[in-house]
RNA sequence: CGCGGGGUAGAGCAGUCUGGUAGCUCGUCGGGCUCAUAACCCGGAGGUCGUUGGUUCAAAUCCGGCCCCCGCAACCA
């Protein structure tokens, strides 16, 4: 039996995963679910990184232990793993002792071998957050994160020479077109970070603790990458000194499947990671898209997250399935929205699919007592609903064998179709109503539901549940995906079973009523959470007196070249007229802003943005989506005081 | 000129590599049917394929210019 060795991307425990988050797992699952009815021998992994500085500070923030904080979140990440019923053999997580173990292992023998080394990090460290940034990092020249000064400063820190293994890489990266894929997605690698020359990779962290320590370096703990990629061959029993059965069986991985914005790491530092250990590499990396609501991206502070197990309360969990595995681009984003996810279940699922079963087993209880069997007594008919049964199992195959799932699934739908069409060709109603058309009767039922167990066998892999409940209820005692070489292997005097709507059709206006009270009570309750999350320490009134507001107006405004986001504004204080930089561009038009009031910081430092210099601050409000000045109620004085 | 993706019917997408009647699902309008979950089947309307120039007997498709949207650019799948 042919093995296949297929991962997701361990979920990382800072929060509770949403549904574009769930989408990875329920596509490697359709995936491995279809190997294993091809005959392979699967092996999936999935699991969860745990380590690094966010984790810490949200678990000093609850008070509790990291490791307590990442149990909790494991564990509902595996809870709604196991809710969208996938079948992941093994859930690794980067606490794990043996996994723990061996990184330092792994550490260990590419410092000894000197494929990592020890240096200074030079960066722009940030004091309140403790946390080192690069250039490219920093918003405005100021911490990303609490939008703080920052100084320049050193870090001791170890390093991964992979700019050593640059040329191999390349070469790699040519002889396997395959190895990244979609195939756009490797151009972005090799134009982007490979041609230019890849950098050092920082792997190792002195400003927090929680991580998996260097063994001969107390003082350090090893980088997420290490960490966490190391996961895909620990869970199969990597080990330096010599590895166990799994691994030797399972690697390397046929594929990784992971979400667009880490494919960097996988197909440039996980690979030179496996090259240095003398490792072989994965046969392929596999980025897919990413699940959008409507346009925008999902994120707490726009309260638009939709979750997987809220959905399946809804909708039930083939359904979410179905929706996301159907509804993706095989490389483009896709979307998802409530007034979507009706629209398909009804269309699909209740209309076409449900309806269809519905209907034929309904059909052959009334005329025949529930008894199929084939009299072939044929028709014109036949043969075309036979040949696009035998073609959609081939058409299925040969998609699913390049992970293009939604065409697998538009594939079987249309053999739905087909089939519905067949009993408008066929009439049973009125073949029923002749005692001599009884026997062309039966071979149309026996066709439908050789038709129908055709459907339920293909879609196992997207939708187990239905599929079973599908065969079920014709009575199916064939059911391998190779009882689909030819069209007629039910046995004449099967029985089929009770017919019971598979999806109860949605009222759309209903549910969506229904829906949009849970979501603005969700809205309210992630705004305080929000609003929690985001309360910083507190000062006194003479910190906040060091802050010196005035009432400014703005006299010219224009945007800053080469910026997309810059304006750059003259603004008269008092008797004085300051430069400001300020990040409005994609807000406001600089004639738009031209006489109108501003607050300004007029005593912040002066630094010099995109090469411009800039002498304050002006105030605005801003809810990540849009953003709007400060201006004083009244028309007040430019130089007049804030306070 | 940082890199990449996209712009096709009211909505969502396929077709572009390999030029040859512009296709699918939803919606909409009309018809049919009554086995079934007000479902199913058939038909119609609706597109200057972002724009502009070129190659060609022929361009959504190949080549060039331009416009617009969206990602990425060291840690949000």
């Amino acid at each position: 039996m042919e093995k296949f060795y297929i991962t997701t991307a361990i979920a990382y425990t800072s929060r509770k995963p949403h549904i574009g988050n769930t989408y990875e797992i329920i596509l490697t699952d359709a995936i491995a679910r279809f190997k294993r009815q091809m005959g392979n021998d699967v092996f999936f992994l999935t699991g969860t990184d745990e380590h690094g500085q966010k984790i810490e500070e949200i678990a000093k923030e609850q008070g509790v232990s990291p490791k307590q904080y990442v149990d909790g979140v494991a564990g509902e990440i595996k809870t709604i793993w196991d809710l969208m019923n996938t079948s992941y053999d093994k859930f690794i997580r980067t606490t794990d002792d043996y996994h723990e173990k061996v990184v330092q292992k792994i550490f260990k023998k590419l410092y000894d071998q000197g494929d990592i080394y020890k240096s200074e990090y030079e960066g722009h460290y940030c004091v309140p957050c403790e946390t080192f940034f690069t250039e490219t990092q920093l918003v405005d020249g100021k911490c990303p994160d609490c939008g703080r000064e920052v100084k320049k400063a050193k870090e001791e820190a170890y390093f991964f020479k992979v700019s050593k293994y640059q040329d191999k890489l390349m070469k790699h990266i040519e002889e396997n077109p395959e190895f990244i894929m979609p195939e756009s997605r490797k151009k972005e690698m090799v134009n982007n970070f490979i041609k230019p020359g890849l950098q050092d990779l920082c792997v190792s962290r002195s400003s927090f603790k929680w991580g998996v320590p260097v063994s001969f370096d107390e003082n350090h703990v090893i980088y997420v990458w290490i960490d966490a990629l190391s996961n895909y061959i620990t869970a199969l029993g990597y080990d330096v000194d010599g590895s166990g059965d799994l691994y030797k069986k399972y690697w390397p991985a046929n594929v990784h499947i992971i979400g667009k914005d880490i494919l960097r790491f996988h197909t440039i530092y996980w690979p030179i990671i496996l090259m240095a250990l003398g490792e072989p590499l994965p046969k392929q990396v596999f980025g897919h898209p990413w699940l959008l609501n409507g346009d925008s991206k999902m994120s707490k502070s726009l309260g638009n997250v939709i979750y997987a197990d809220d959905l399946v309360r809804h909708f039930g969990v083939d359904a979410v399935r179905y929706y996301v595995l159907r509804e993706m681009p095989y490389a483009q984003d896709g979307t998802i929205t409530y007034e979507t996810i009706i629209s398909r279940f009804n269309a699909d699922l209740a209309n076409t699919l449900g309806n269809l079963v519905n209907r034929t087993v309904a059909m052959s209880k009334k005329y025949f007592d529930g008894k199929i069997e084939n009299t072939s007594v044929c028709d014109e008919f036949d043969n075309d609903l036979i040949q696009t049964a035998l073609d959609t199992k081939d058409s299925v195959i040969a998609k699913m064998n390049e992970f293009k799932v939604a065409d697998s699934l538009e594939i079987i739908m249309n053999l739905a179709r087909r089939l519905n069409k067949y009993i408008d060709e066929t009439m049973p109603w009125a073949l029923a109503k002749d005692e001599e058309s009884l026997g062309r009767l039966k071979t149309v039922l026996y066709n439908l539901i050789e038709g129908i167990r055709f459907i339920g066998i293909l879609l196992a892999p997207f939708m187990p549940e239905t599929s079973q409940e599908i065969l079920k209820q014709i009575g199916a005692t064939y059911t391998e995906i190779t009882s689909l070489d030819s069209f007629g292997k039910t046995e004449s005097g099967t029985f089929v079973g009770d017919a019971k709507p598979l999806f109860q059709r949605i009222d759309e206006a209903k549910k969506l009523e229904e829906i949009t009270k849970e979501v603005e009570e969700a809205k309210k309750q992630a705004a305080k959470e929000v609003k929690k999350e985001e309360k910083v320490s507190e000062i006194t009134i003479d910190d906040f007196a060091k802050i010196e507001l005035k009432v400014g107006e703005v006299m010219d405004s224009k945007p800053v070249e080469g910026a997309d986001k810059l304006l750059v504004s003259q603004i008269k204080i008092g008797n004085e007229v300051r430069q400001i930089v300020s990040g409005i561009a994609k807000y406001y038009n600089p004639s738009d802003l031209i006489g109108k009031k501003v607050v300004v910081v007029t005593n912040l430092k002066p630094v010099k943005l995109r090469g411009v210099l800039s002498e304050g601050m002006i105030l605005a409000a801003s809810d990540g989506k849009d953003l709007s000045l400060i201006a004083p109620d009244k028309d007040f004085e430019s130089g007049s005081q804030v306070r």
